[in-house]
DNA sequence: GTCTTTGGTTTATAAAATAAACTATTTTCT
DNA sequence: AGAAAATAGTTTATTTTATAAACCAAAGAC
């Protein structure tokens, strides 16, 4: 009857993350948690339980001394979000 | 950009429980357990939260010396999940 | 009569989310 | 120049949550 939702991605910054990332080639951290509204520390740790599920890439670098972080959403990623999307349809009754 | 999630209702089982209800005139503990698939434990526990929120009413009572819980939805409920789905579909992009 | 099933509740444990504290560099202000 | 604050994060600790395990009472099966 309900399908099981995927709770890597039924969490809510975790879900925004994903969302944003869908909608664009790629985003840094502090665009993330700007539009996210998310805490660096939190936004950090969620950042990382995407990234090792494989949902999204995560590229560290630095511009100068200054560390820049960079996420794309990968194929597994949107994969994943096309699946909890369908099954949350049912909780949703769209 | 992204709303608040009622993070009452973004959980998988209290979010079907209350599809569930949205559907019908009221159910008791063991439907419910039932087409969700929960433990009893667990069943019993959500329910508590959705009652206390006021979003469900839960009737206890006895038939014959069997005890049987029914519950509906109430008025705050069906607002409260359709505020939430609207919510929702901005991370869904539906 | 005791063993299992039904219909739950209560309590304990595991997993999450979140916040607070910390590091390193850079920029700003006086 | 040196102190203070801001930037860009990470790590660790705390609080919440979800879930499971243990338990209780009554009824039905053997």
């Amino acid at each position: 009857m309900f399908k099981e939702l995927d709770p890597l991605l039924h969490s809510q910054l975790r879900l925004a993350v994903m969302s944003l990332l869908l909608g664009v080639e790629e985003a840094d951290f502090v665009y993330i948690r700007e539009k996210t509204g998310a805490t660096a520390g939190n936004l950090s740790v969620q950042l990382d339980k995407l990234s090792e599920a494989g949902y999204i890439t995560v590229e560290k670098s630095f511009v100068g001394k200054k560390p820049r972080t960079t996420c794309q959403i990968t194929t597994v990623g949107r994969e994943a979000m096309a699946t909890y999307v369908e099954a949350l349809k049912d909780y949703l009754r769209l």
